[in-house]
RNA sequence: CGGGGUGUAGCGCAGUUUGGUAGCGCGCUUGGUUCGGGACCAAGAGGCCGUGGGUUCGAAUCCCGCCACUCCGACCA
C-alpha cells in the first residue's frame, strides 16, 4: 500500500474531546472517524485490523467445532415476545416500524435468533453438542457513550451459541471457551488482562466470567485478592470486615437536632462511623411510590447490583424519605412502617449497640441491638467491597483495579430453549429443553484495548498479529536514483514473499516519515536512503524495542521475515 | 435522564466582555531552495462563524428557541 493514496488522515493534534490514550492515537493516527456519538466510521488501516482479529477468532472458533453463521441485524418483535425481552429490556434497544407498521428491532445480541436457527434444524440430541457463532454488527442504544471505541453504540461483536444435552457437557464446553479466549486475547497481542467471576445479570444463568483487561481507564471496578487469586466484579464481589467491639446498652432517644449526614451525627454524638446505621432509599424503578429503604453500617456504601439481586426487582436511588415528617437523616429500623420493603446488611448483625435514626425529625437512638430490638430481622451482603477490606477465601487484604471488559461467557441454561419450545429428542425417547451456553467479543473494542495497552509517547506499536501492515517502509531522498529504485525493489519483494507493506512514497523530510511511523505504529520500519545504501544496506527497526539494525540489502527479506516469525511465535506461544 | 461546557476553514484555536470588511498555527495547491527526527522562501485555494427567529443602519459578537457535540453522574444483557 502507497502511503500517499491511503485514506488515513493523520493529525498533530489530538481531538479535543478525546480524553484517553487509546482514543487519542486512534483518532490522530486517522485510524477511526466519528459520524455520531458513540457511530465511528474505520478507515482501511483500522479495518485491516478488525480483519485480522476476526480471523483469529474464526480460527479459535472453529477449532471448537464452531459453525460460523450470520443472523440478521433487523428482527421482528414476535421472536423477541417469546423470550419476553422485547417487554424486560429499555431503550437500549432501537424499535421501530417498518412500512406495513410491523414491530422491528434493531438485534442487540441475538440468543433469540439462535434459538431461533437452532429451534429449526435440531431434532436429535446426536446433533449435540453444536455451537454457531457470528461476526456482525450489533447497535446498542448506550444511554452515554465514551472513550473512542470503548463504548459504543455501534460495535462489530463476535457472538457464539452453544448448545447441550446435559449441565454437565456444557460445562465441559464452556471450560474449553474460557481456554479459547485466553488463547484469542493473547495471540491478539493483550498482555495483562485476567478473567473474573461476573453476575449474570439480565441474561439469565448461573456461572459466567468477564474477561478484564486491567488498565486505569477501565469502567469496570475488579476486586482482586493481594494473596490468592480470588477476583471479582465489583458487582458480585464480597468482602470480610472487621466489627467494632463495643458494650451493649440500653436504648436510649437522643437530641440531633439538624445534624442528619452520618459524619455530622457521629460528631455530635462522639462515636465512630463504624457503630451507626444509615438508610439509603431507593424506589422501585417505574414505580416511585414503592420504597425500599436498604440499611447498611454508616461508613460502608450500597452495593445497587447487590441489593437488586435480592430484590428481584430494578430500583433507582430516591431522594425523599419515608414521610413527610420523616426526612433522609432520621430514618431507622427500629419502629419502621412495616409497608416499607427494608433490607439490612450483614454488616449491622454483630455490633452490640448502634446510633440508629428515630424515624422522627431531630432525633436518634443510641445503644440499638438488632437481636435484642428487632430479632427478626434478616441480613444480606449488600455492601460494596472497599480496598482494604480483607478476602472472603484467604483472609488477604484487597485491592481494587480498573479493567475494560473485552469478553464475556455465560453458561445460560435453558431460558431462552424453554421460554421459545425449543425441544430435542433425547436417547431415552423423552423430549427436553438444550442447555445453552454464549459466548461473546467485542471486536472493536479489542481494536481499543489494544491501542490502549500497546503504545507510547510517540503512537502506536502495533502486535505483529494483527497490525494492518507488518513493515512500513520509509525511503528518505525519493529523488535519489538508487533509492527510488532498491526501495521500490524492496517494497516489490516483500510483498511477494507475502509480507503486508506500508510503502511512505511521499516526498516529505525524514522527520516527517519517522513520526508517522512511530504514530502509526507497524511492528517493523525499514529505512532506506542514500546513507544506507553506501554500504548497500538498509536500517531495520523494531517498534516495540526501538533496537535497530543494518542489514545487508539483500538480506532484507530473510531478516525481516526472522522478525516476523519470532514476534508471531511469542504471540503464539 | 440530571448537572456543567462547547459549536468560527480539513485539524487545533483566537476574536464574543465593549456590535462596524473573517483571523492565527498546522494541513492542502503551485514554483523554487533544502533533505536522517515534524525545513525554508514566494505565491495561492479554502468559511452562510451549528441552525431558526428577534433587536439594530449594521450581528460571529446582544436576546429567544432548536440542534449537534462533549465532560461529570445515573444507566450498561
Amino acid at each position: 500500500m502507497l502511503l500517499s493514496k491511503l485514506v488515513c488522515e493523520r493529525t498533530k493534534e489530538a481531538p479535543q474531546d478525546a480524553k484517553i490514550k487509546s482514543h487519542i492515537l486512534l483518532s490522530r493516527a486517522g485510524f477511526i472517524k466519528q459520524v455520531a456519538v458513540g457511530i465511528y466510521s474505520m478507515t482501511t488501516p483500522c479495518q485491516k485490523m478488525s480483519c485480522k482479529i476476526q480471523k483469529i477468532i474464526r480460527e479459535e472458533m472453529d477449532a471448537l467445532d464452531g459453525q460460523e453463521v450470520l443472523f440478521p441485524v433487523v428482527m421482528p418483535r414476535e421472536i423477541w415476545e417469546l423470550s419476553d425481552r422485547y417487554n424486560t429490556i429499555g431503550s437500549e434497544m432501537v424499535r421501530f416500524k417498518d412500512r406495513n407498521n410491523r414491530d422491528m428491532l434493531l438485534g442487540m445480541t441475538h440468543e433469540e435468533a439462535a434459538v431461533h436457527l437452532a429451534n429449526h434444524i435440531v431434532s436429535s440430541y446426536a446433533q449435540l453438542p453444536m455451537m454457531i457463532y457470528q461476526i456482525q454488527t450489533k447497535f446498542r442504544d448506550e444511554a452515554r457513550s465514551r472513550g473512542g471505541l470503548i463504548r459504543v453504540r455501534e460495535f462489530t461483536m463476535k457472538d457464539a451459541y452453544s448448545f447441550h444435552e446435559s449441565k454437565e457437557d456444557l460445562e465441559k464446553y464452556y471450560y474449553r471457551v474460557y481456554d479459547a479466549y485466553y488463547r484469542i486475547f493473547k495471540r491478539i497481542g493483550l498482555k495483562n488482562f485476567i478473567d473474573i467471576k461476573s453476575d449474570s445479570g439480565m441474561m439469565g444463568g448461573s456461572i459466567a466470567h468477564e474477561f478484564m483487561l486491567l488498565t486505569e481507564v477501565g469502567e469496570d471496578s475488579i476486586v482482586l485478592c493481594n494473596n490468592c487469586d480470588y477476583r471479582a466484579n465489583m458487582e458480585v464481589a464480597e468482602g470480610k470486615i472487621n466489627t467494632p467491639s463495643v458494650q451493649e446498652q440500653p436504648l436510649e432517644l437522643v437530641f440531633t437536632g439538624e445534624d442528619k449526614t452520618i459524619d455530622e451525627v457521629c460528631a455530635r454524638l462522639k462515636k465512630s462511623k463504624e457503630e451507626s446505621c444509615k438508610a439509603v432509599v431507593f424506589a422501585v424503578k417505574g414505580n416511585s411510590e414503592e420504597v425500599v429503604i436498604a440499611f447498611i453500617r454508616g461508613d460502608l456504601e450500597v452495593n445497587e447490583a447487590k441489593l437488586k439481586k435480592i430484590l428481584g426487582k430494578e430500583i433507582v436511588p430516591y431522594d425523599g424519605g419515608v414521610s413527610e415528617a420523616v426526612a433522609c437523616g432520621n430514618i431507622g429500623p427500629y419502629e419502621l412502617d412495616k409497608s416499607i420493603i427494608t433490607v439490612y446488611d450483614k454488616s449491622l448483625e454483630r455490633v452490640d449497640s448502634l446510633v440508629i435514626g428515630a424515624n422522627k425529625a431531630e432525633y436518634h437512638y443510641v445503644g440499638f441491638n438488632f437481636s435484642r430490638d428487632l430479632p427478626n430481622a434478616k441480613f444480606n451482603d449488600i455492601a460494596k467491597v472497599r480496598g482494604g477490606d480483607r478476602c472472603p477465601v484467604c483472609g488477604g487484604k484487597l485491592r481494587v483495579e480498573n479493567g475494560i471488559e473485552i469478553g464475556n461467557i455465560f453458561q445460560l441454561g435453558t431460558k431462552y430453549t424453554k421460554s421459545m419450545g425449543m425441544t430435542v429428542h433425547g436417547a431415552d425417547g423423552g423430549e427436553f429443553n438444550p442447555i445453552m451456553g454464549c459466548y461473546g467479543i467485542g471486536v472493536g473494542r479489542a481494536i481499543a484495548s489494544v491501542a490502549q495497552e500497546a503504545s507510547d509517547d510517540k503512537g502506536l506499536s502495533l502486535p505483529m498479529s494483527i497490525a494492518p501492515w507488518q513493515v512500513h517502509i520509509c525511503p528518505l531522498r525519493l529523488d535519489d536514483r538508487n533509492v527510488n529504485k532498491k526501495a521500490y525493489a524492496l517494497y516489490q519483494k516483500l510483498t511477494k514473499a507475502g509480507v503486508d507493506v506500508l510503502f511512505d512514497d511521499r516526498s516529505a523530510a525524514a522527520g516527517v516519515k519517522f513520526n508517522d511511523a512511530d504514530l502509526m505504529g507497524m511492528p517493523i520500519r525499514i529505512v532506506v536512503s542514500p546513507k544506507s545504501l553506501a554500504t548497500d544496506e538498509v536500517e531495520i527497526t523494531v517498534r516495540k524495542s526501538g533496537e535497530s539494525n543494518k542489514v545487508a540489502y539483500k538480506d532484507a527479506v530473510k531478516s525481516v521475515k526472522a522478525i516476523i516469525k519470532s514476534q508471531l511465535d511469542e504471540l503464539n506461544a
